[in-house]
DNA sequence: TATACGTGTAGATGTCTGTCGACATGATGA
DNA sequence: TCATCATGTCGACAGACATCTACACGTATA
């Protein structure tokens, strides 16, 4: 065993038995509870849906665009890139990230790339 | 003017008037119209928020204490250093990003600090 | 009051990601 | 078919951020 999981399963035993005080309770260590409980939530498909499309939002020009797209339900690639004031390969590269996030849905027609706002993305943000 | 405004100066030309082609409309160019209006909308304070609460709830770390919370009304940091598997440096961390962006509310009671979801934190994620 | 304890803070570090220029791709038109 | 155009893709780089260790700060308890 190293260092590292020596020291590692030190702190968890520390964690124990501040938890056992905290709630009372004999258990041999609270910390699985926790862990497992957290555990199951960050396997559920629903949690991490909503953790990748958290992680899409997060950019303020990723948003930026949504924002748009809710009040002119659908634009082109290169009104997207005047209104974010980027190169078209930073447009691509944030509109990709939404498309896979599933917030927004795009269409080619001829030469130019439509977005729009995927169906399920109702309500949330201005 | 040095080489770099010139290309942007230039690139920002090319894109009017691929807007005057997509929109028909003879306007001296069309990308202002499309800053402007994002301009505005990054300014208003909702968007602001937005942004905010969305950078803070991106990690999935936070989005798994915010779900563990919407579980159980009020944890200690103990309890959610045991969720989260990390050091209780890094739950100070991330805790205080998610109190910042307004998410979380937070109450020290003797040695422990005890976090509980905002008010305002109604619907949104698992 | 001295010690142990729970948590916040500061600095260092490795990883992630937003951005750009350059090139590739698919579509339109002469 | 070749040239032009709108957009996607790739590689590189700088800045942001998550994480840790070490230390500081308040609180409770002997």
């Amino acid at each position: 065993m190293s260092v590292d999981m020596m020291s590692a399963a030190k702190d968890l035993a520390v964690l124990g038995s501040r938890l056992e005080r905290l709630t009372g309770e004999e258990a041999d260590c609270c910390v699985p509870l926790y862990r497992d409980e957290a555990a199951k939530i960050a396997r559920s498909p629903r949690f991490r849906a909503s953790a990748a499309r958290a992680r899409a939002l997060a950019d303020e020009r990723r948003l930026l665009a949504v924002a748009l797209l809710r009040r002119r339900a659908e634009l082109c690639a290169c009104e997207i890139q005047a209104g974010l004031g980027v190169t078209h390969a930073t447009v691509s590269h944030h509109m990709r990230i939404l498309t896979k996030a599933g917030v927004v849905e795009s269409e080619r027609r001829g030469k130019w790339m439509y977005y729009r706002l995927s169906d399920r993305e109702g309500g949330g943000l201005p």
